[in-house]
RNA sequence: CGGGGUGUGGCGAAGCUUGGUAUCGCGCAUGGUUCGGGACCAUGAGGCCGUGGGUUCGAAUCCCACCACUCCGACCA
């Protein structure tokens, strides 16, 4: 029946995992390519994810009081100098605005790579008392990093992201606000993305330009490499002092407020992609799929066919539930491996045979399950698939990560573990910088991150044989 | 930024060595027959051969430069 050499296939994502990602991209039309590298276009499959992810995040940050704003795209390079460490982090990736129109500036521009400089020139103009604060800012925006190697979702030149930046009278309380965010990301991640989290703190070598601390959440793809997928910064008073914000506390006495930022990017859907995909396709956690149910009428020439899988497309939709009838006029059986290919959780099968059994077989996307549920009161069946699509991503992509996560106590180890199987690589860390450049140049790994609850694997640190007191995950990062 | 690969209708390729104005499959449009795992017939539309220069009577083809994509490395807040 298949013609194998007319269909468009997706390259074995064991052979070949990067091109596996590539075509998937493509060929689920989530991504199409500028003029420009590094520049992509969002197509509406693709910016659909996103504009799910979007929702779910918005509403938390305003159910935890953050307010939306909107800042410039241009930043004067004099503004971008006040930090040091930040400007530094942040010059080599930096574009800038030279012309208006046909004439020169005279201090050229720089399209933001981020925004905390624009927060805090604003805040120093705004912020005078300690009855000003908190202030609890996101902005939902794209900014631009001259990224030398760009890939679809994992790396672009422009993304879209959301940049929350606050403000606090006090160091504890802007800390509290940076762990808090960071779960708020965690919760996204394994409740609507079906990935598992790893959290912890980065290295001082790993952290954000101009950071006190930074917080980061690691995903394992299938691949075994880690990817990023949610940070959140602690500043401490730093940016407060070189920007000059202050504010008069309740002894009227001049104090430095501390800061904090957190950002989530379209990055995380090169997550998705690479956490749950098959030899088929994407694979959509259930919480962010644009459709969650498609209904697929089979025979839909018969007179009654199209009208039936209208309404149980209605009724699913006036139970909440993102759905859509394909009544294009390919055959059945294309219809079944397009929606596969675009990661549909749910193939709703109707055809005479069900109608007349008044019921549809439902296809789960995440494990091929077929499941024929009656057509009285499918949306609650369509719900309940669609819930345990939601278990069985989660849990396999758990079982990979713990299964993928090894201890080791030796350098040479460490170096046989990621040459031979990949994934994370737990082990003690004495702190020193020069033991962390070791593991890079000798295993190629990089610290992924200080996971929270530190749990003891040994006392010796793998690079330099002395005691160490800190647990580090390692990994190859995209 | 260094090294490799690629660039020909929307997609995948042939043509390039040996210069003479582009071929095939899929897709697309229209009509018809089909329909439970990528259906079929008929007719038809669609190409500045990545871009710019050069050589030549003549360039998809030869030469130079650039651009983009891709993989590996470096870098990556």
């Amino acid at each position: 029946m298949a013609k194998d050499k007319k269909v468009e296939r997706i390259t074995d994502m064991d052979a070949d995992f990067a091109q596996w990602y590539t075509d998937v991209v493509t060929r689920a039309e989530l991504i199409d390519y500028s003029g420009v590298k590094g520049f992509y276009v969002l197509r509406p499959y693709g910016y659909a994810i996103w504009e799910n992810i979007q929702a779910e995040l918005d509403r938390r940050f305003k159910e935890t009081g953050h307010e939306n704003v909107s800042m410039p795209l241009l930043i004067p390079e004099s503004l971008l100098q006040k930090e040091k460490d930040h400007v530094e982090g942040f010059a080599p990736e930096c574009a800038w605005v030279t012309y208006g129109g046909a004439e020169e500036l005279e201090e050229r521009l720089c399209i933001r790579p981020t925004s905390e400089t624009l927060f805090c020139e604003h805040w120093a103009r705004t912020v005078e008392s300690w009855r000003d604060l908190p202030k609890l800012y996101n902005q939902w925006c794209s900014v631009l990093r001259w990224e030398k190697s760009t890939r679809p979702f994992l790396r672009h030149r422009e993304f879209l992201w959301q940049e929350g930046h606050t403000l606090h009278a006090t160091a504890e309380e802007a800390i509290e606000e940076t762990e808090r965010m960071l779960g708020v990301y965690a919760e996204l991640c394994e409740n609507y993305l079906a990935m598992p989290v790893t959290k912890g703190l980065k290295t001082d070598r790993e952290k954000f330009a101009g950071a006190e601390r930074t917080y980061t959440i690691e995903c394992m793809m299938h691949d075994g490499k880690a990817l990023q997928n949610g940070t959140s910064h602690y500043f401490g008073d730093g940016f407060a002092r070189a920007f000059g914000i202050t504010f008069s506390d309740k002894n009227n006495t001049l104090q430095y407020p501390h800061e904090t930022s957190w950002g989530y990017a379209t990055r995380s859907i090169g997550g998705v992609i690479m956490t749950h995909g098959d030899n088929s396709g994407l694979v959509l956690p259930p919480g962010v799929a644009p459709v969650q149910a498609v209904v697929v009428p089979v025979a839909s020439h018969k007179p009654g066919v199209l009208e039936r899988a209208r309404e149980l497309c209605e009724t699913l939709k006036r139970a909440g539930l993102r759905a859509k009838t394909d009544e294009s006029d390919n055959s059945p059986g294309w219809k079944f491996a397009e929606h596969e290919m675009r990661g549909v959780p749910v193939r709703l099968e109707l055809g005479p045979r069900d109608i007349e059994g008044g019921k549809c077989v439902a296809v789960r996307r995440a494990d091929g399950a077929k499941i024929e549920i009656p057509l009285e009161g499918a949306a609650e069946g369509v719900r309940a698939i669609l819930k345990e699509a939601h278990g069985i991503m989660f849990a396999r992509a758990k079982a990979r990560l713990d299964e993928n996560t090894r201890v080791a106590s030796s350098l040479d180890e460490v170096k046989s573990i990621i040459a031979e199987k990949g994934g994370f690589i737990v082990t003690p860390w004495c702190g020193d910088e020069a033991c962390e450049i070791r593991m890079k140049e000798d295993a190629g790994v990089t610290s992924r991150c200080i996971p929270f609850g530190q749990e003891r694997v040994g006392d010796v640190c793998p690079a330099c044989g002395r005691t160490a007191d800190k647990t580090v995950v390692w990994g190859v990062a995209y």
